[in-house]
DNA sequence: CGATTTTGACCGGCGC
DNA sequence: GCGCCGGTCAAAATCG
């Protein structure tokens, strides 16, 4: 636990931008149905504290094969995983899925608690977890594992819908 | 009354 | 083999 998460692979794609991130893929992307396949929502009415300090890190990367071959592990399949940083003084970042908290554990060298969710829809087996930052209380740290496989249900707008529609994240695998 | 949160227990992996 | 640690389960409590 340093300045970054030591479980995403180093090598993993590391996109940085700050509240102009739309400016450099806006260029004709984007169809409706696009949010439906979108894997990662952020950003709706409860994020509007954020105001204009907006300030967000990806991360992605794959899971880790666990191949044991006594495990029941059903599939290798590797979940993209997808670490977003934001500045914001609430936690919840509610992207218009709906999510069931599961856990919530401690995590050294930080006084906040980290929480643990899952998306409550049936079939979807999408995770999250959101930590503040070891130092700056102000830092949001969601991880996202999986892909939704099911449209939102909460209706969103603003301009926040505008950045979650555009942006693309591309799953490594 | 159903859905969701809370919270300690439990479990598996890993390092020593 | 043991203990730590991160992640998940599940029963009770709470919410709407």
């Amino acid at each position: 636990m340093e300045t970054n998460h030591p479980m995403f692979f180093p090598s993993a794609p590391i996109v940085q931008s700050s509240s102009s991130f739309s400016s450099n893929m806006s260029s004709s992307c984007v169809p409706n149905d696009l949010c439906n396949k979108n894997p990662f929502g952020f950003f709706t009415s409860e994020v509007k504290n954020v105001s204009n300090s907006t300030t967000a890190s990806f991360v992605l990367s794959g899971n880790e094969a666990k191949s044991s071959g006594t495990k029941k592990v059903e599939k290798k399949i590797r979940k993209p995983r997808f670490a977003f940083e934001t500045r914001s003084q609430v936690d919840i970042l509610d992207d218009g899925y709906r999510w069931r908290k599961y856990g919530q554990k401690s995590v050294k060298h930080n006084k906040f608690p980290r929480s643990y969710y899952r998306c409550t829809q049936q079939g979807c087996n999408v995770k999250k977890q959101v930590q503040r930052h070891y130092k700056d209380e102000g830092v949001v740290v969601t991880t996202y594992e999986g892909v939704h496989t099911h449209p939102v249900q909460k209706p969103t707008d603003n301009f926040e819908q505008i950045l979650t529609t555009q942006i693309h994240i591309f799953p490594p695998f």
